[in-house]
DNA sequence: CTACTGTATCGATAGTTGTCAATATGTGGA
DNA sequence: TCCACATATTGACAACTATCGATACAGTAG
């Protein structure tokens, strides 16, 4: 092996195929968006991907004081994220950067009606 | 007073002026978009929105069947929705009919960046 | 007014989640 | 090797939530 790692497994479950305003949704096709939606239902995760956003990457001991959080708050964070697919993460040297998945977003919103 | 009744009261406030993608989230721009996206983020939720969405109105009692939840939870699932300003009631009688707010869900998608 | 019916609310319960202190893991430097 | 530091994981606890049975409320019809 001799890979830069991405820390957590992303699930990369391709959300749904139609959207929400389209037509009833599946069962399996309800789980998969709502998980998604709910990795980004939490304000300090909103504030999280905003500040990684707003930059082209962010180490994680860089964003503790920001959110005003302790370090495994955040880590928790930015796993859930990542979990969803909505933030990457590569491991370099001691650090973690974090960069935003502006992809799975367009995901979300044309699931949303986009 | 002379009106149809709208039923619970919804949370109209303004989701947030930017995208999360564009700059940091102050926190009551996080806090209100967190809880707009709470209210989507259940499958039951979503797949109640998809029955409202795919006919122009639905009555409360045409959705215990196809969700399979009783009638307390149901009733619980559209107050949820639309104290997020996503589902609109009217009260018609002894019945109560719901439509999607497609404003709503635009304000939504705009938040998360679209 | 009374009976019936659709919806909302209450109370209880099981499951989930955000938080942090403590600890473990891993990486680079001395 | 040993230490320092960035991050992940664990364990515990409080707060929240989805669910349903029981019940209250609000209209309609008789």
């Amino acid at each position: 092996m001799a890979k830069v790692a991405v820390v957590p497994e992303a699930d990369t479950a391709g959300l749904c195929c139609s959207s929400v305003m389209e037509a009833p949704l599946a069962e399996a096709e309800a789980v998969g968006l709502a998980r998604v939606l709910a990795a980004l239902s939490d304000p300090v995760r909103l504030r999280l991907l905003s500040l990684v956003a707003a930059q082209v990457e962010v180490c994680s001991c860089d964003l503790e004081a920001p959110l005003g959080k302790s370090q495994p708050t955040v880590s928790h964070h930015t796993k859930v994220l990542c979990e969803a697919g909505i933030l990457v993460g590569e491991k370099r040297g001691r650090w973690v950067w974090w960069h935003a998945n502006p992809e799975r977003l367009a995901e979300i919103r044309k699931a949303l009606g986009g």
